[in-house]
DNA sequence: CGTTCAGTTGACTAAGGTCAATTCCCGTGG
DNA sequence: CCACGGGAATTGACCTTAGTCAACTGAACG
């Protein structure tokens, strides 16, 4: 297990096996159980989360209290809120975990320790910026070009293990569509 | 003009004036006139510009040549290629100048070579990735939480300068929308 | 066997997309 | 000074699709 984490995230950050164990040294992993709530009401959520194995759903509420899933991470991607993670801001995002789900998490203020130490986890700190902002603009371009059923038809065909694992109303809620939409969508693709 | 530029980057990035002004040492500025594009085929769009004043827009055209209007930019903002900027990327983003515009532009190397001598300009580099993420991020809230009409109530409301400056077929553009349809909700609005 | 909840379906509404015609605005040239 | 041309914006007609609400189905679980 630990090896391949450590393949992984040599290969991801492209680092040397020794700056990884000592990542590795101040992080700490968890298991979530299914549909447990991962939240921190009215806190920051100080933490990222690189789920191991398991799938969660992030979500964000609006003020009029409707939620959108803002992401759908499975095996090999990251949670949290990343936002609150760089600002300090009260976070008002919930995780919901969707599957028997372990995860690996590193914790705001041992990232700050590391960094005071050595220099070489700042550059760390800004490829984690990096790559969050360049999701980000990823979900952007999606939402620009593609209609909701194209966006579905990327989705299984990017992640079709998703399919299979997360319950339909969370894939609508990620597209940015209701239920109904959805299953409208599928009979549309595979009735014909 | 200067003293304006330099109190807006040291209340931004909050750092000594003495920083503020080795970076502007490195910075150059241009003028754009109107209309002007400001592209670079098939390369990377290797520097950020702040516009001093102006106006410009941002789009990306996906593989079937429609164009989406990324960003509208105004007095205050940042123009360029952010995802290039950071990856390296040859860029398929275009620039349109709309105003007579002025632009102080940071070019990637000399921040490269800022970050070798300072590691100070390694921290704003990752400032300015966490401001990318997070404005990238406030984007898709937008989206998922809004429609096209409330969308544009909401610009209205953050940039009404923009409402005179950019035409409206880039504002639908920017909101996602066709201009007709833009149109119609202009409208809707101000017809009652 | 009944409860519960996810998913589907139907009926209807609302709103944006598309295409084409028209109007408006503005700058240019006669 | 006015007429014309061209692009932007608007409008109308029609289509498509998502939203909404409610009813129904089906599977999971006790």
């Amino acid at each position: 297990m630990s090896n391949i984490l450590i393949e992984t995230l040599k290969e991801i950050f492209s680092m040397p096996q020794r700056k990884v164990e000592e990542l590795l040294k101040v992080c700490t992993i968890e298991t979530h159980a299914k549909n447990e709530m991962v939240v921190t009401k009215g806190k920051t959520f100080n933490r990222l989360g690189y789920i191991i194995h398991g799938a969660a759903r992030i979500y964000y509420s609006n003020e009029r209290g409707e939620e959108v899933s803002y992401l759908l991470q499975v095996n090999g991607d990251v949670i949290g809120d990343y936002a609150g993670f760089i600002t300090g801001a009260a976070s008002e995002v919930k995780i919901e975990i969707l599957l028997p789900t372990e995860v690996l998490y590193l914790e705001k203020n041992q990232l700050d320790t590391l960094i005071q130490k050595d220099i070489f986890w700042l550059f760390f700190a800004k490829q984690l910026s990096d790559m969050a902002f360049l999701s980000a603009k990823q979900r952007l371009d999606e939402l620009f070009f593609y209609t909701p059923e194209q966006r579905y038809l990327n989705l299984i065909k990017k992640s079709p293990e998703i399919l299979n694992k997360i319950p339909q109303k969370y894939i609508s809620s990620y597209l940015g569509i209701t239920p109904p939409s959805l299953s409208r969508i599928r009979k549309r693709i595979f009735d014909i």
